[in-house]
DNA sequence: CGCTGTCAATACGCGCGCGTATGGAAAGTG
DNA sequence: CACTTTCCATACGCGCGCGTATTGACAGCG
């Protein structure tokens, strides 16, 4: 009885799974600079001597923990809207997806912030590749010029990133949920062509 | 003459001023963690023994460095295009001139990565302020309404930001002069309205 | 020309976070 | 119920970067 509830509070016995999990939550909430064994051992209610024998090295759990986000963030973020024949509404529903602000969007702007960590540079140049293609893509499809298509997807992605930094890193003040709605709307007005 | 050659060198005696910008130089070139006293200290060819004379600690450092580039900042980016007349021109300018990569944004955009400070948080969000509102003010005097003109500031600024991130730290492939051109005037196109 | 104030070098202590070594507990296995 | 495997705790060493203490060099001034 008392192990079950003992259970619940933690799995009285982790897996490696356990340790990215917990480095990715650190990541959204602190950034990658707070992953830190120790800190980390703490919150999963155990000691360094358990992290050790699960991984090699802090780097190692870093890069298990990116490798999963990465496979994860790519089916959340553009795979669900692949689908969607009509290009601007692809684009519509990509950005409405996006403004929902999935914990995948969290962490993407806090590796936005630790670019000088070896492991999370090559990454965002993946991710941020894959992404571009596929605004290009469905901006050409769109009926945009090649060269027009391009400066859009470009533009539209900076404008994505640029407002998770500002707004999660609390740089510009918060919107109630009627303007942020609103605001939405607004860049998807101006940055989807009619 | 050997003491000539060597006040080429270095000023042979260095004063704080010396000291925050070689470190804005660090900011820019490798970010706020890299700001270091000891390797600061290399660069400008003296040993920690100086550093402690001109400064309590690493921290009164950062602060005089950020007030500085505060001050720079302010007189270098919004300072020469506030007295044009006509808004449009003024974004447009505005926009011109941000491309043209000043060192002023590249140490922007390496304290948008470095938000975890105490010290730099606020600083940022004082200056997210002003260029929201100097943007604000530009598109509601271009005819815009006002929810319209603020949610397009924040989506110029929120490009701003972006492109900086994505361009700077080579999350996205560097453009050659024309395409850099060419885009510039896309986002001009894109985001004022005629 | 000596004295004082300014800037710098050297040596040291300290805290923090990574990684290691080693022993112990609990769960599966025959 | 032995015995092995899996997971975890404790204690320790180490490097790095901040900050301190102390002494030294050099310029300007009286």
């Amino acid at each position: 009885m008392l192990s079950i509830v003992k259970k619940l509070e933690r799995p009285s016995r982790l897996s490696a799974i356990d340790w990215e999990i917990g480095a990715l939550d650190m990541i959204a909430e602190q950034g990658v600079g707070a992953v830190a064994v120790e800190s980390l051992a703490r919150r999963l209610g155990v000691t360094k001597g358990s992290f050790y024998w699960h991984f090699a090295t802090r780097e190692a759990l870093l890069k298990a923990a990116l490798e999963r986000w990465e496979r994860d963030d790519e089916q959340n973020v553009l795979g669900p809207v692949e689908p969607i024949a009509d290009p601007r509404e692809r684009l519509r529903e990509l950005f409405r997806r996006t403004s929902r602000e999935i914990k995948s969007h969290v962490i993407y702007s806090a590796l936005m912030g630790a670019l000088e960590h070896a492991q999370v540079a090559p990454l965002m140049r993946r991710v941020g590749q894959r992404r571009m293609d596929f605004l290009t893509i469905a901006y050409r499809q769109a009926g945009m010029e090649r060269s027009q298509a391009v400066h859009r997807a470009r533009l539209a992605y900076s404008a994505y990133v640029g407002f998770l930094q500002l707004s999660l890193q609390l740089i510009v003040p918060r919107m109630d949920h009627a303007q942020y709605e609103s605001y939405v709307e607004h860049t998807i007005a101006s940055l989807i062509p009619d």
